[in-house]
DNA sequence: CAGGGAACTGCAAGCGCTTGCATGAAAGCC
DNA sequence: GGCTTTCATGCAAGCGCTTGCAGTTCCCTG
């Protein structure tokens, strides 16, 4: 059996409140006997035994990352970054993939989080205020990815981002662009709603239709994409250039494209949207969002009002709303190109640059 | 705040010890009574606290789940399935990612799971029996990728996997191939000592020399693969073949090949392992593992170890420690082919088939 | 040198649940 | 019909820690 807190506070000779303090850093504790707790703690193997803390203090130590699944790379990155900066901080955490609205809704009217975690981040679920305050239940809790008033918020600006893969393919001479969006459109979730007003915004200013079948919607995987794509391509005129609202939606359109003869960027131009590694590797025009940075920011705001709870100091709920927008850029590779046969040359704005 | 077990013995007539009884199933309670107590925590909206009773009870309801990373596709799935397997069966799960050494061995000196979780499963973490045993401290455990006493293990035959690719290549005409392998073969991690012998124990069968520079180690990742290739390609005669030891590593050399304006499957031949999903639309010809299957083994075997734990019927340590090996199949794509320049016939050993 | 703090430390009451044991009631047995 | 079983429930003692409050001790002031 590990030993407990009494067989610390024993071998040094001191009563378990001062173990208790003295291990954890509490001030009001005399350096020698400081000192020699830690000595006795370190020679039993002593480690506090999380559930007895969390009872007798009302924290658990822990923080629930809600993510919808961790199949897309993005998310997969997420959940890593939020776990590394908890684990710094001494907290551990909780994923919950929440896939299907099916989960969604059991999630929520279960209380999987009640008395298990001290805040949590929400990342790309499609939720309104009123979940996530289901699911907070007054604790922290930063999202990324949802825009809600009185939550904290980290976005990308997948707007610009988008608007400025539009503009590069209009540039490069392309008048037949589709945007493959994802699903979930309507819902509180920002990005699929921003990234379509990029296209569309760009489309309408450069005097092209924005109607009809120029988005399309589907699941944010490669098989989503695919599925995509290959619909596009039974069209009598097939779009010469399609922008995707991620890398693996993007590879999934491209090999579609190949496998019906279709050279890329030559006969089909592909933009994808994340820039994860891979897409280096198969040379995939991309706009590129700081992942890394959204989920540092995210879990340094919960992990930051999560230690703020321990300090009996101020309140906490006094703090208004952050609201962060991290910046995207268009990443040029190979698989974006001027279309086989140029369209002879379209009115005005014809500048040369590819963003 | 929440309501506690109290208020729901309270509301309906019975004592606390009931409340508990009936909640959780056990035997000895009334049907009447079983159900006027779910009523009134239904009513009350009450979910027992995780701390109370793990305290109470010695038991977590939390799984561990050790991982190097999950950046690499196979990873993150096996934390996916995993989660998924716990959350079906009421438990939650703590991911832990051990990427570096130095983790690894901060990881296993201080007692990250003492008292934190009721069983765990590592994943293609090199540690040895100690390690796990450590870790494990007498829970359940069960491994993917380890091969150890003792331990529950399960494993892709990937060294038939390999051995098979080896073969497609060379029954492609290659004579220059290569393996691009990760680091940590050392280690008790069996994958990949098993996936290299694989490929030497063909190579040599086929009378082929498996000495020298026909192995090299890099990074399981995109940017591994892309720097060995670079290297081999730097080399007065370069493979007309590789082999790599996973999907990622696999996309980074073909890039690299391709930017030195060499094509795929014309100029080099490049086989992955995994077959993620993406792998299908890049056309990588690759080794497939069933990772979905191999976590949900592991997952099972803990979950009902951890289940079994909770009945206090038989003990557990009696039973010997499972092995079970998954197959693996060689996916070909457009990633392979003959090499540009047959050599001319090998001896013997035309068989013309490509597995 | 008395008095007042400040700095340490200990006491003990929980935190919300589980569970061995005791109790009482209903049912089965010869 | 008295007595043993069986079933249903309650009692109460923890599980291992945290923390408000109450001492002690010791060091400064005036």
């Amino acid at each position: 059996m590990p030993a407990t807190i009494d067989d610390v506070a024993r071998l040094a000779g001191v009563s378990t409140a001062t173990v208790s303090r003295a291990l954890r850093g509490l001030p009001n504790v005399a350096p020698a006997t400081r000192d020699r707790v830690a000595r006795a703690a370190n020679l039993l193997d002593y480690v506090p035994d999380p559930a007895a803390s969390a009872l007798a203090a009302g924290r658990t130590n822990v923080i629930g990352v809600v993510v919808p699944t961790i199949g897309r790379w993005s998310h997969a990155r997420i959940l890593e970054v939020v776990s590394d900066i908890a684990t710094t901080a001494g907290l551990d955490v909780l994923p919950v993939m929440l896939a299907s609205p099916a989960a969604r809704d059991f999630f929520l009217t279960s209380h999987p989080f009640r008395r298990r975690v001290d805040g949590l981040v929400v990342a790309e679920v499609p939720l309104d205020v009123t979940d996530v305050a289901r699911l907070a239940e007054g604790r922290p809790v930063a999202t990324i990815g949802l825009e809600l008033d009185d939550v904290d918020t980290v976005l990308a600006d997948e707007q610009a981002g988008v608007a400025a893969a539009t503009r590069h393919l209009l540039d490069l001479g392309h008048t037949d662009i589709t945007f493959i969006g994802d699903t979930d459109s309507t819902a509180t979730l920002v990005g699929p709603r921003r990234r379509r007003e990029g296209f569309e915004s760009v489309l309408a200013a450069a005097g092209h239709p924005t109607s009809g079948d120029r988005v399309v919607e589907t699941q944010p995987t490669a098989t989503g994409g695919a599925a995509a794509m290959t619909l596009l391509l039974e069209q009598p005129r097939p779009p010469t250039a399609v922008i995707t609202a991620s890398d693996e939606m993007a590879l999934g359109a491209m090999e579609v494209a190949r496998a019906r003869g279709l050279s890329i960027p030559g006969d089909l131009s592909v933009v994808g949207l994340d820039d994860q590694p891979i897409a280096q590797y198969v040379g995939l025009t991309t706009v590129a969002r700081d992942v890394t940075r959204m989920a540092t920011v995210a879990a340094d705001w919960v992990v930051a009002a999560v230690a703020a709870m321990e300090t009996p100091g101020e309140g906490v709920a006094a703090v208004p709303a952050r609201h962060r927008m991290v910046r995207t850029s268009l990443v040029v590779r190979r698989s974006t190109g001027p279309p086989a046969m140029v369209v002879d040359d379209r009115d005005g704005d014809s500048r040369g640059d590819l963003d």
